[in-house]
DNA sequence: CAATCTAACTAACATTTGTTAGTTTTGTCA
DNA sequence: TGACAAAACTAACAAATGTTAGTTAGATTG
């Protein structure tokens, strides 16, 4: 039997290599060359394991943007109370952040890239997600764990802290992921009291 | 003499729809011929008003810089108190912001396409700038003004806050400039309280 | 009117781009 | 060892890119 491990292994790779030239200077400006030289092959021989740049991208957004949700769909159907559900969310980005850091930093911008029915797909996943990050919000100032805070206004400052958490931790690798974790809680959750 | 305030205001122009196309598209998955159908005129015809598409997108980018960096200049030197400054710093921000969505949006991720000079500048702007923030939030601390906060992470955390604020206001532009600004500083500032 | 200048145009250029087709090398298993 | 499949290669393509050169229309000024 053929290994098909390692196809998938070298496959992977290549997701990664251009997880880290898309993040490096965004998808428009990385050509499949600039990939190929950096897996040491020809732009050609990306296709015997990639269907096309645009899918390279997809899989990377979409894979990130999947993770995000199921781990939403955990943290929601737990037992915890609401604001721990809060505090698990954003130890969540922390550590999908610290094990996805290139892909992650394709969020922001990159999904303007995405075609037909990926963009659709990526903007469902992560319009549900917010959705749901503002219903916790809600049910936790309403447990009269947070103050009474601008819902709306709160979760777009907490969420864009988290989505550029991947700059900061590039900085400071060294960071204790635990630890940081716990700083973020404290910072994000716990300045809102 | 020649009406040397038209041909401004014609690069003006070129300025801003690049500025807009950038921010949709990216700077290198805008072309100069997309920009030129946007000003209903030929590719070629921009270089009458501008000397290359780099030099539209370090235009934009060092003079929105230079504004923050006056902004941040003009308050240091004030003789409020830190708290004070950094009040007017989050203000600064907000009344930017709704000035220039547009190219502001370019700031935390275009930079990356400038190139020689530009780029040095670019970045010695912005570090200075987040330097002198930095030392601020450390005055307030030390005034007993804010809690005893991790100095870095705040400051991430605030930056980010505001980086991404083009965003949130571009999708709530009926908001009261005035009230946004209070609503961010009592967020931002006074969440770490 | 003649001269001048702005700002548009057309045409073309050399590169770079994503991708395909067809071929050769490489490694694995019967 | 021989067969087969995986994964590399070379060559080429059509399209798109930033930019230059040279020209022309239209307004302004002497």
């Amino acid at each position: 039997m053929p290994n098909k491990n390692l196809m998938l292994s070298r496959k992977q790779q290549i997701l990664n290599t251009a997880a880290r030239l898309f993040r490096k200077r965004g998808y428009s400006a990385t050509s499949m060359r600039d990939i190929a030289r950096e897996m040491q092959m020809e732009a050609a021989s990306l296709y015997n394991h990639i269907n096309s740049k645009q899918a390279i991208l997809s899989e990377l957004l979409l894979n990130i943007a999947q993770s995000f949700t199921e781990g939403m769909l955990d943290i929601k159907g737990s037992d915890s109370s609401n604001i721990e559900k809060l505090e698990n969310l954003v130890a969540l980005h922390v550590q999908l952040t610290v094990d996805h850091t290139d892909a992650i930093s394709l969020i922001p911008n990159e999904w303007v890239h995405l075609e037909g029915d990926s963009i659709k797909q990526f903007l469902q996943l992560r319009d549900q997600y917010e959705k749901d990050f503002n219903e916790l919000l809600k049910a936790a100032v309403k447990d009269k764990k947070l103050g009474d805070i601008d819902i709306e206004l709160a979760s777009f400052s907490i969420l864009s802290t988290l989505r550029w958490l991947y700059s900061w931790y590039s900085k400071n690798r060294k960071t204790n992921v635990e630890k940081l974790k716990a700083e973020m809680i404290r910072n994000l959750i716990y300045g809102l009291k």
